[in-house]
RNA sequence: GUUCCCUUCGUCUAGCGGUUAGGACAUCACCCUUUCACGGUGAAGACACGGGUUCGAGUCCCGUAGGGAAUGCCA
């Protein structure tokens, strides 16, 4: 394939959500894979529910994910601007381009009147389809009605046809041309509307391909139709299936629709929320299921995109998550953590040697699924934290414990070095077993509970060696005041 | 109402006329483990329904039902 140049068209009317991010990640992988360019174009001409803010927060949003655009809204290209409110004056061209031709008219209709019209066709059964009584009037005539401020709107001919969509997901997709009525191509207030800049921009822009969501199947009649007006020639159109939340209903904000910033907060990393998002939609048709960022590139096709709705599980973002962070190099795993960790004031004894660093990862990484979770785990092995859990109270009720924490007090206290061995360790929990005659979770929840002040979770053994033998005493001794 | 789209285990999906309908998440069981996890093995679990076409249909055609979208001076 030639010349290919996809675009991703946001508008800055909320926060990046996940549906929007998969359109994004489709077109960037279509771009990549075929040696294209992704362009990032910003359709902010709905004033009223534009912010700027949210604008920088989509931005951000779409670094993060990696997808990174070519050209578009600051960066160079030759097609810009790439605010489409920067371009009000190229709307302008083509809209009296058509105006010139016949094939679009000012139209002075009121929202009652159109509101009325609409309820007329409601009683009589039909339809509703905007017809104008301006539909005929020249610019000459329309002109000189100078008191209300007109629309400019398509003329659709009086012969229907239908128009044809060759869908890259969906296959052959006919629309009768009369479904639709007179549509508004420029607003009253100067700006034009969506179906028509985004038709304008398409072409100018020479966009070759356009994935985006099915809720704008419907739409491509109308763009069509302008391509035609204009002389365009069409792009090639692939209309990705909707992702639903778990009732099946279209994703939204209010059904717990999340932002990619969100997902991020919940401590997912960018290249498993790609990978679980390119699955929703997509397949490789062989059955892996963990992708690298790379690996998605050149294993994405088009003609594997299916165009049934997919409901998005949490759970399976989590194990792709937590599959991608056992893969990770340690030392991109900390730089990760780090800012998490200093958020909670988080001081590990162990991050000045980089061998434990190492180590510590590699050993705790399949306890966690996310960052969030990872903090929570190293969170046990901060100097300063200890905070004994309900639970624990279980062991306070058994004979022997007291005994085991004060003999597990004296057994580190004979140890010399900063850290205790794993090997120590061992040795500690036989004497310990063979003195009180105990073993399984007899020993190992109070051994859990004077180290990390529960009595389920971690895997003692990981853990030893990354908590500092005083820090082990003064827990020790915390642990015993409690129970007195 | 009209037009268009969609429909395989609870969920994501493979399948493109002949399969014991495959994989993954979740669930459950067992194994590993002196505890908890991790891991391993296995089990249970689906072709929305009704008609055709065909020797044969999850697969092709037509209906029905259900879901969704559009029908905006939102995108």
């Amino acid at each position: 394939m030639k010349n290919i140049r996809v675009r991703f068209a946001p508008s800055p009317t909320g926060a990046l959500h996940v549906g929007g991010a998969r359109t994004a990640l489709f077109n960037f992988l279509f771009a990549k894979k075929y040696g294209g360019r992704f362009i990032l174009r910003v359709e902010d001409t709905d004033l009223d529910r534009n912010q700027e803010h949210f604008l920088t927060e989509q931005l951000t949003a779409l670094k993060w994910l990696g997808l990174d655009w070519d050209e578009g809204m600051d960066k160079a290209g030759e097609y810009g601007p790439y605010r489409q409110s920067q371009r009000l004056d190229v709307y302008n061209q083509y809209a009296q381009k058509l105006l010139d031709s016949g094939k679009a008219y000012y139209c002075f209709l009121t929202d009652d009147e159109l509101a009325h019209m609409k309820e007329t066709s409601q009683k009589e059964g039909k339809p509703f389809r905007v017809k104008s009584p301006y539909r005929n009037w020249s610019q000459e005539e329309a002109k000189k009605k100078q008191n209300v401020k007109p629309v400019i709107r398509f003329k659709m001919p009086e012969t229907a046809k239908n128009y044809v969509v060759d869908d890259v997901v969906r296959g052959r997709v006919e629309f009768p041309s009369d479904m639709i009525g007179d549509f508004v191509l420029i607003r009253s207030n100067g700006l034009p509307v969506y179906n028509f800049c985004c038709a304008v921009d398409d072409a100018l822009m020479k966009i070759s391909h356009i994935f985006r969501a099915e809720e704008h199947l419907p739409n491509t009649l109308r763009q069509l139709i302008i391509f035609e007006a204009l002389g365009w020639a069409s792009p090639v159109y692939g209309h990705l299936s909707l992702i639903l939340s778990t009732d099946k209903k279209k994703l939204s904000k209010r059904e717990g629709a999340l932002s990619c910033l969100e997902y991020k907060e919940q401590g997912h990393l960018p290249s498993a929320l790609n990978n679980f998002l390119a699955l929703l939609g997509w397949n490789p048709k062989d059955n892996q299921e963990v992708f690298s960022f790379s690996e998605l590139i050149s294993k994405f096709s088009e003609k594997n995109l299916n165009p049934a709705g997919a409901v998005f599980d949490e759970n399976k973002l989590k194990w792709i998550n937590a599959q991608h962070i056992r893969s990770m190099d340690y030392k991109e795993f900390w730089k990760m953590l780090q800012p998490l960790l200093d958020r909670d004031k988080i001081n590990l004894p162990f991050l000045n040697n980089e061998s434990l660093k190492e180590k510590s990862f590699h050993s705790l990484k399949s306890s966690f699924s996310t960052l969030k979770e990872a903090v929570e785990v190293f969170r046990f092995l901060s100097y300063d934290y200890f905070k004994i859990d309900d639970s624990v109270k279980e062991i306070f009720e058994w004979s022997h414990t007291k005994n085991l924490i004060q003999l597990w007090k004296e057994e580190l206290e004979k140890v010399k070095t900063e850290y205790i061995s794993l090997e120590d360790f061992k040795n500690i929990q036989n004497s310990i077993k063979t003195k009180l005659n105990i073993k399984g979770a007899l020993l190992f929840k109070p051994l859990r509970a004077v180290m990390i002040g529960q009595v389920e979770g971690l895997e003692l053994k990981a853990i030893i060696e990354l908590i500092p033998r005083e820090t082990l005493i003064q827990r020790s001794n915390q642990l015993l005041s409690q129970m007195c």
